[in-house]
DNA sequence: TTCACAATCACGCGGCGTCAAGGTAT
DNA sequence: GATACCTTGACGCCGCGTGATTGTGA
């Protein structure tokens, strides 16, 4: 069972962050002591590190939620119906495009700094001549 | 001199991100018309469409300002001084960084993906079985 | 006149940051 | 008893979305 303060460092995560996430029910921490602190297993850390590597997908809460309880229901061998499945696929093609939509603003944004840079170097080498 | 509608259509941006963009200084508009409809320039629709670009690399108000007004200061080939100058490398610099970062957060976000996508595969496998 | 388009409020929300005031304990 | 860590409010900010109401005119 871990602090919130040792999760957040190890998780790269703020504390607003992780009580923002129990707040709203992403990831409930699994217990808490007798004086209120909230106590994280090793499972509800790498839940953690689930959502925040899927931060990038911008799924909207009640998606993340969904998608990381399906994961580690999963993880954790439990059956799956076909209903829930077929969301999990749903859910799969939208992470796809949504990575593929991240890729082009990425090469964007890389052109960008490209030009930022060049035109540094050019103004640079125009001053110095 | 193009209206708010077309130019929204034109560059993929919603009415009211091209009205924010005005409020808040990072794009204002040409001019207006005599009623105040906002008209932007080719060259105003250039700069939206930068700064959609960075967007991504979320650098702050202020700072999206500064480096839009520098590169299209330079693209009209004004002179730099050696401050503004520094700033850009510095931005190019920062710039950078923040590409090498999305660069990792959307690789993590890819591993996540195909791990729903093998997921859902696989519960469609077992229940075929 | 009508109709598409535009303008300015103004409130709301997600995802936290950031105090403030006060309990808890490896 | 001091100190580091934690708690729950509560307000603030950014980047818009979403009406509502009113004015404009390619």
């Amino acid at each position: 069972m871990h602090q919130i303060g040792e999760v957040a460092q190890s998780a790269g995560l703020s504390l607003r962050t992780i009580r923002y996430y129990d707040e709203v029910g992403i990831v409930v921490p699994a217990g808490r002591s007798a004086g209120g602190y909230r106590l994280y297993t090793d499972q509800d850390i790498e839940r953690l590190l689930l959502v925040k590597d899927m931060k990038p997908l911008e799924f909207s809460l009640d998606e993340i939620r969904e998608i990381v309880t399906a994961l580690d229901a999963m993880a954790r061998g439990n059956p799956v119906n076909s209903k829930r499945q077929a969301r999990l696929e749903q859910f799969a093609t939208a992470g796809e495009e949504r990575c593929a939509a991240l890729r082009e603003r990425l090469q964007a944004a890389q052109r960008v700094v490209e030009t930022l840079r060049a035109n540094s170097a050019r103004s640079a080498t125009a001053r110095s001549r």
